[in-house]
RNA sequence: GGCCCUAUCGUCUAAGGGUUUAGGACGCGGCCCUCUCAAGGCCGAAAUACGGGUUCGAAUCCCGUUAGGGCUACCA
């Protein structure tokens, strides 16, 4: 591979970013960074209809936020602009010409009502739906003239009527597809804007794409794209079809079946290092058995060679261990910068970071998105206000609450406060009264924190701060 | 319906004809650790869709069946 390795991410403007269009963009931006290629951003807004307003600028800051930087692509102009379809109109017209005049594509200009009846008769008898070919054969001077007199037309391609096309595809191997299967494909709309397929194949080109890296929904029709490359002469680029993400009943990965937006897991607390970790592994690994995986090192390893053939079923069981995975690997400090705003959003003002730090190291082994650092941590910042009930009945006995009170004195007293000193000083009362240190541990936990589970005692309570932890522990009367 | 693609534990997957009593991970169950909850460690249940070939030998190659999916628009 000599040729500078140029590959593109090409949504349509739809709205948000898909999960799966977040696999099929990082496949090709880990092929590209591996290669020290371009990776390109285009988008394909060929139809009008389906324009979504802001749809761009959501997608743009979704691939931002979750490091998937674009070499080339809108608001980041290069040499092979613009990369917004709808901009390029007149390229479009001037390929299709070509093919026009070498007899490659002709002029339709059957109405739209008489193609859907006709399909709707097609598919009654079991035929298929493709078009009836009524115009293919008009002469060349008729079309013209009728073109001239403003007759509403499409433009459509030529498909030879018999023969098969073979590619090789690097996933799939050769793919064989007889073109008499083929239907004489739109080119151009009747509203002058080009269809999918033309565009992709004449910017894949011009834009000087060396590998289609496209999900497997496109299979079918890739032998039309490989017939349009013949009939301009151009080089084809290498084509991998990427196997499909599932929803859990195997059907390909929709809304309708949970999330599948990126930004929705964003918003939900996934770490990007997470969602990229996942998402690369939904039909790629690295053929041993390491599992955790930055960015860098999935740039290291990517291959196409090793992307497997089946699809895969978007398993959110498996999203959550990466999540914690990479919770783990993230400093206090990191963790921090990512959940203040989600504690402020809570209404905690004017957090202090080191007591916030203090925090998130204590919970972060124990929970699995961010936003259950906050739901965790009321007690960090308020008295309990209830006490969880069945640990009231099983620890706050009017024995045990006497010895709170006599363990919270001794705290008050001594003059260290660290969990070492907290913890001699509760296992020596344990001994002076006979009871086990559990005896004393969970209901101090109880009423520290209204709770019966979490972090450590002794390192909760150092955070916590004496004045609090005493005052928690001296109050505990008015739960009994 | 037609065409194409796919097929290993519930899920993500490893095993590139012999190194395989099919390995790992998630999830699930149990045990250990332990002040609880996590985390961690150990153990366990759990798969080559089916049928034919080829071969001394098949999860692996070939054919068929079945199942699933995709495509079949003036959508992408």
């Amino acid at each position: 591979m000599n040729q500078t390795v140029r590959v593109r991410f090409a949504p349509s403007p739809t709205g948000y970013l898909h999960v799966g269009g977040l696999r099929t963009a990082l496949y090709n931006y880990l092929f590209a960074r591996k290669h020290g290629g371009k990776f390109v951003l285009r988008i394909e807004d060929t139809d009008q209809s389906r324009k979504v307003e802001g749809a761009v600028e959501n997608l743009i800051d979704t691939l931002t936020w979750i490091g998937l930087d674009y070499d080339e692509g809108p608001v980041k102009d290069g040499p092979f602009g613009p990369y917004f379809q709808s901009e390029r109109l007149s390229l479009y017209r001037t390929h299709v010409q070509e093919l026009l005049l070498n007899g490659e594509a002709y002029r339709c200009f059957c109405t739209a009502e008489r193609l859907e009846e006709a399909r709707r008769n097609q598919l009654a008898v079991k035929e298929s739906g493709a078009y009836d070919r009524t115009c293919r054969d008009i002469p060349p001077a008729e079309s013209d003239r009728r073109a001239g007199e403003g007759e509403q037309h499409v433009v459509r391609m030529k498909v030879p009527l018999e023969g098969e096309i073979e590619f090789e595809d690097v996933i799939r191997g050769t793919v064989i597809i007889p073109t008499n299967v083929l239907d004489d494909q739109v080119l151009i709309k009747s509203d002058g804007f080009p269809t999918y397929h033309l565009a992709v194949v004449v910017d894949d080109y011009r834009m000087g794409i060396t590998h289609v890296i496209r999900g497997e929904e496109w299979l079918p029709s890739t032998p039309k794209h490989l017939l349009l490359y013949k009939y301009f002469g151009w080089r084809l680029p290498v084509f991998a079809h990427l196997p499909l993400l599932l929803n859990p009943d195997r059907s390909k990965l929709s809304k309708r079946q949970g999330d599948v937006a990126v930004e929705d897991f964003r918003r939900k607390g996934y770490l990007k290092e997470a969602m990229v970790n996942f998402a690369a592994f939904l039909g790629w690994n690295p053929g041993d058995e390491r599992e955790v995986f930055t960015m860098e090192q999935l740039i290291r390893e990517f291959s196409l060679e090793r992307v497997g053939k089946s699809g895969a079923i978007f398993n959110i069981a498996k999203l959550n261990w990466y999540n914690q995975q990479h919770l783990k690997t993230k400093s206090a400090d990191e963790l921090v910068d990512l959940v203040r705003p989600l504690f402020e959003a809570a209404g905690f003002q004017a957090i202090d970071c080191s007591y916030l730090g203090k925090i998130v190291g204590l919970l972060k082994e124990r929970v699995t998105t961010l936003p259950e650092f906050v739901s965790a941590s009321g007690y960090f910042f308020h008295d309990p206000d209830t006490v969880d009930e069945k640990g009231k009945r099983k620890y706050l006995t009017d024995d045990v609450i006497g010895h709170l009170d006599t363990f919270a004195s001794r705290l008050e007293a001594a003059p260290d406060f660290t969990p070492h000193s907290i913890e001699n000083a509760l296992r020596s009362l344990s001994e002076e009264l006979h009871i086990s240190a559990g005896r004393l541990i969970h209901p101090t936990r109880l009423a520290v924190t209204g709770t019966t589970a979490g972090p450590g005692l002794f390192e909760l309570m150092e955070a916590l701060g004496k004045e609090t932890v005493v005052r928690r522990m001296k109050s505990v009367k008015q739960f009994v």
